[in-house]
DNA sequence: TAAGTAAGTAACTAGTTAGTTACTTTGTTT
DNA sequence: AAACAAAGTAACTAACTAGTTACTTACTTA
């Protein structure tokens, strides 16, 4: 339990933070790291600030327990995500390459971001208990946004009338998403590297084929 | 802790199981229901004791650690799916038939074993350090069987040349898995219940309509 | 520059838990 | 039925950890 012994405002590496704005974002950064390894349970408040370079009492401080800060961090890391996504939606042009780009987005916001991946884990576990205080915030204003966007991409025949869109959405994510939370389970049994450029494009590449030619009218049969 | 104080030999309930044995297989299911809960750290030994009916001495009797006692569930409840699974892919008739068959054995395994779900996600986040103690003696004769049989469906037409048999294998497990492993995620934004019979008799219907009309050959075009 | 406030620190406490020790009870074999 | 082994028990301990207390240092503003 260090701390950080000198610490001056430093407005190069700091920006426009002050000190306790600095500090918190340390221990944000910290968290998201602790947390996504270890969970909510296994990650030690002394660890998370050694990482942060911060007395421990700083994280009473800021966030007030354990539990409140580990939302913040889901928070934090939501919010990051979703304010990436909205502005593939809004770029409204073809929904054909609209939803070509978003699938190609999510999935290499996932393949670059593994402590997203394991906090949205670790939370399916916790059965959403501390993601449920953050999410519905998130997705409502969200969501009829790209409900409606589907629906055209429905009505204008790009989707089939009978796929419902809500699993197709599932569906989207389970492809990209089961990648990379069971990857060590397939480096296991695969022989090349799961993570390599070549590889991630491949499995993209897969689920396109999957989703547009499983699910969407895609032109005419090309096999 | 208490443990169970009469306990006599009960040829009734315990079938050909001896005593020891039948303690055995209660620790086992009680650790089953634990971990599949709370995972190795969320999990307290005396709490596993507690639902087993028996002390806590005996855990570390007969599983030696908590940590083994973990190996074991993994290995008994891999186990029993893997047992079933291969009797399906014996059953050698149709192709089609068969494949269509072990995703639905398959997607209603997981809907009626949520434990064994959620231990496949907790070792899914330990990076599968214990799962891989067990998991390639269960895969490893399996796993030629599967492919040769994968491979003749190949060959005769019914799955297309041109898709990865590893990347189709991710993706069914994909498609089933996670709309149970995030079902309290996706509870939050349905209105209807998740695992009612209608809905998952919903669900399969979409994976199978995604996998045979995007990835196999399934005959003419029926929309 | 003096006073007040924000940020940071070290040492502690109260509660928890994996694993152990020293023991008793139950069942089996001769 | 006596001797022995297997199964079961209660109470303990050593290590750990979330959160607190009482304090010092750095920064800002009048």
């Amino acid at each position: 339990m260090k701390g950080n012994p000198t610490h001056p405002l430093n407005p190069e590496k700091s920006g426009d933070l002050t000190r306790s704005e600095e500090s918190k974002q340390r221990i944000l950064l910290a968290g998201t790291a602790i947390f996504a390894q270890k969970g909510l349970e296994g990650s030690r408040v002394d660890e998370i600030a050694d990482e942060a370079h911060i007395n421990k009492r700083m994280i009473y401080h800021y966030f007030e327990s354990k539990e409140n800060l580990y939302v913040e961090v889901l928070r934090y890391n939501y919010t990051k995500l979703y304010t990436r996504g909205s502005s593939v939606i809004q770029s409204g042009t073809d929904p054909e390459i609209v939803i070509k780009q978003a699938i190609r987005e999510y999935f290499y916001y996932l393949a670059e971001h593994d402590e997203f991946v394991r906090l949205m884990s670790w939370e399916a576990l916790n059965q959403e208990k501390y993601a449920n205080r953050v999410l519905p915030q998130l997705i409502d204003p969200a969501e009829p946004v790209l409900r409606q966007f589907l629906q055209v991409g429905q009505q204008a025949g790009l989707i089939r009338k009978n796929i419902d869109i809500r699993h197709l959405l599932v569906s989207v994510n389970a492809l990209c998403l089961v990648y990379f939370s069971r990857r060590e389970m397939l480096q296991t049994f695969w022989k090349e590297d799961i993570m390599a450029p070549s590889m991630l494009e491949e499995r993209l590449t897969h689920i396109q084929d999957i989703i547009f030619n499983g699910i969407l009218n895609y032109g005419e049969e090309e096999m």
